[in-house]
DNA sequence: CGTGTTTGACCGGCGC
DNA sequence: GCGCCGGTCAAACACG
């Protein structure tokens, strides 16, 4: 907010004339120095959702490995649950382990972020399946409606999602996965009504767009690696779900899509162009 | 007519 | 017990 602020400040300096020659420098150190804060800051979240969830991680596979230690700390619902089968059945800790485990896989949640058009108020995110919407809702803390989808494949695919408008950037959709799909992804038809999503993986600035005839993908071509967890410059985790299908996708389209090929092609010695015209320069 | 979407009603968990 | 809130249901509706 404050960058925004600063920049808006700093854009304001090209069409007024400022009083003070020493004003716009100054003002240019502030932004540098801001930032160069926010940089930081970024990092900062992102090493703490690193821990967070490596932590989460951990915590699960405790609970997994002593299912005993559970009942002090899970939350009412869990508690209840676990109680209430025991008193039915008295169930073994063999069965309640294997409860755990069932339920950390149910519970196998998912996060992917899409950019839309900010234009686009549809709530769909084409991730190569199909769904059913069953509800939408406006929660407290997102004036955006959330928008409950079923896997088509239901009740045999117990996969659920929930896409809502990203608060901090409403053209960016955060679709929520809960469960994990039992069927392959689905046709080349369904696939190919689509809207055309860019589902962004790499950094907006230095990103390349491959926009075949049914899909298009916007790749980071200059990162030195894929970030081993494919986060983006914005710090937005994708999760290994996003890049698989994002895998999938570009391999279906190179076998179906003749100009893919070609597109593909023409990013990758565009990208190549620039890079070596930028040494030229040097 | 079949299929998918919309939307108000309903339900259950949770905090007070 | 009550109210709030997120999630789900299901009747009505739209569309091809």
């Amino acid at each position: 907010m404050e960058f925004n602020t600063l920049l808006n400040t700093s854009l304001d300096l090209n069409v007024t004339p400022l009083r003070f020659p020493d004003e716009r420098s100054a003002l240019i150190d502030e932004l540098n120095r801001v930032s160069a804060e926010n940089k930081r800051l970024t990092e900062m979240i992102t090493v703490a959702c690193e821990n967070y969830n490596e932590l989460q991680n951990r915590l699960v596979e405790y609970k997994i490995n002593n299912p005993s230690m559970d009942n002090t700390a899970a939350s009412r619902k869990r508690k209840t649950e676990i109680n209430g089968s025991a008193s039915e059945s008295s169930s073994s800790d063999e069965e309640s382990c294997k409860k755990l485990k069932e339920e950390h896989i149910k519970a196998k949640i998912s996060r992917v972020f899409v950019q839309i058009q900010a234009s686009d108020t549809s709530l769909i995110v084409k991730d190569g399946y199909q769904w059913r919407k069953y509800g939408q809702k406006v929660t407290r803390d997102n004036p955006c409606p959330r928008a409950y989808f079923k896997c088509s494949y239901a009740p045999t695919c117990p996969v659920k999602k929930k896409v809502q408008r990203s608060l901090e950037d409403q053209s960016v959709l955060v679709a929520t996965y809960e469960g994990e799909h039992n069927h392959p992804h689905m046709s080349k038809h369904e696939m190919a009504s689509g809207s055309n999503h860019c589902v962004t993986l790499g950094s907006i600035p230095c990103s390349t767009s491959l926009s075949s005839s049914e899909l298009s993908i916007t790749l980071d071509l200059t990162k030195q690696k894929m970030s081993r967890d494919a986060r983006n410059s914005n710090g937005k985790v994708h999760t290994p779900e996003s890049q698989q299908f994002l895998v999938e996708q570009m391999a279906s389209s190179l076998t179906r899509d003749p100009n893919f090929i070609s597109e593909l092609a023409a990013a990758i010695s565009g990208n190549f162009l620039q890079h070596t015209e930028r040494q030229m320069a040097k």
